[in-house]
DNA sequence: AATACGGGGAC
DNA sequence: GTCCCAGTATT
């Protein structure tokens, strides 16, 4: 394939960006600041999750964790308390074991240096970019999802833009357009735009400082552009999960660290096939505590994650002593307790048929 | 090149 | 329901 230049000089685009951005420009829990250990976390955060979900988690976290020093002396399970409900949890032991590295090979500094922060994990060549940019003033482009969907519209870019050919073309139209001075200011201000004007549906193109730079606008394309990804469907799958109550106490227990939902705790639950009995594998998983008693269905709950559906059957059971459960993973839990745990979001809505019970 | 990886808000 | 979000790592 050949890039493609933009039509404009760069020059004319991030001087209108600025002046837009000293008078809208957002004002944000991360901003004002350059230190790199808040611009790291507030970039990991933010990945594939929106501004809004991510403000409270980013307070409450540096409450804990003021510096990297602090977040890599941590046990791992303090950092995934902290991620319960953000998702993508790769990113939290990420952050952790990133944290490490930095105290352990860089004496707590974060490296400006494209290559050694793309060389800690969760780090990419976006978030890269980002921290140089916003915490050390380099000139480095961002490539996030703002930033692609003004660049698929200012060039207007007429391919799938995850393909991998609209891939080297979007980054290097931000090569091309990031300046070397103020790359700070410039990276939050296309940002901003992103987020405020060209935004996904219905662009508030009256209000652009670009609008005359922009090719989908001349083409009347600002409305299909970015060309839209073919979904696919989702599977669904399904499993039980059991809300043991012992003397008003229940069992839930934390996930390994690893792998899906690492390190969250749930109720104990077993997947089965769309044709299997939800009630017999339910049995089968109480008799692998050494406990029998009645089952009750107090109905099913839905969860969709990214790539799957699943449909959990719900199932009550009192019994009078504590069966073979007695160390590791597995802890009885009261109800009050039970709302302050990090469980995950399918077993928070499982959690919530304990109270639709007990009224 | 395709897939795994969460959860919530907007419509 | 669908679409989207300050993407990265693995296969």
């Amino acid at each position: 394939m050949r890039l493609v230049d933009l039509l404009f000089p760069a020059e004319k685009f991030v001087e209108r960006l600025l002046v837009w951005y000293g008078q809208s420009g957002r004002d944000l829990p991360w901003r004002n600041t350059r230190d790199p250990y808040r611009i790291w976390l507030s970039e990991i955060m933010l990945q594939q999750t929106t501004v809004a979900a991510v403000s409270n988690y980013y307070q409450r976290f540096l409450e804990h964790f003021p510096s990297v020093e602090s977040l890599a002396a941590a046990p791992m399970t303090a950092v995934i308390d902290l991620w319960a409900g953000l998702g993508y949890y790769t990113r939290a032991r990420n952050l952790h074991s990133a944290a490490k590295i930095v105290v352990d090979s860089y004496s707590g500094d974060f490296p400006a240096d494209v290559e050694a922060l793309q060389a800690l994990p969760g780090i990419g060549r976006s978030t890269a970019g980002a921290i140089l940019a916003l915490a050390f003033d380099q000139q480095a482009p961002i490539l996030d999802a703002n930033v692609r969907r003004v660049l698929c519209r200012i060039g207007a870019l007429q391919q799938p833009p995850r393909s991998t050919d609209a891939e080297k073309q979007l980054w290097h139209w931000s090569e091309q357009l990031t300046p070397l001075s103020k790359v700070h200011d410039y990276t939050q201000a296309i940002m901003d735009l992103g987020a405020m004007v060209c935004v996904p549906r219905q662009p508030l193109c009256e209000e652009c400082p670009v609008l005359e730079l922009c090719q989908a606008h001349d083409l009347g394309l600002e409305q299909q552009l970015p060309l839209k990804q073919v979904k696919k469907k989702l599977p669904n799958r399904h499993e039980s999960a059991l809300l043991i109550n012992v003397a008003g106490r229940y069992l839930a227990r934390r996930r390994m660290a690893e792998g899906f939902l690492g390190g969250l705790w749930e109720f104990p639950s077993v997947a089965f096939a769309e044709d299997d009995n939800s009630a017999e594998k339910a049995k089968f998983l109480l008799a692998d505590f050494g406990l029998e008693g009645q089952l009750e269905l107090l109905g099913s709950v839905r969860h969709t994650y990214s790539h799957f559906h699943l449909e959990s059957s719900v199932y009550h059971v009192s019994v009078d002593c504590h069966g073979l459960v007695t160390e590791g993973e597995n802890h009885w839990f009261s109800p009050e307790k039970l709302s302050n745990l990090a469980l995950h979001g399918a077993h928070k809505k499982v959690l919530a048929k304990i109270y639709s019970k007990e009224k």
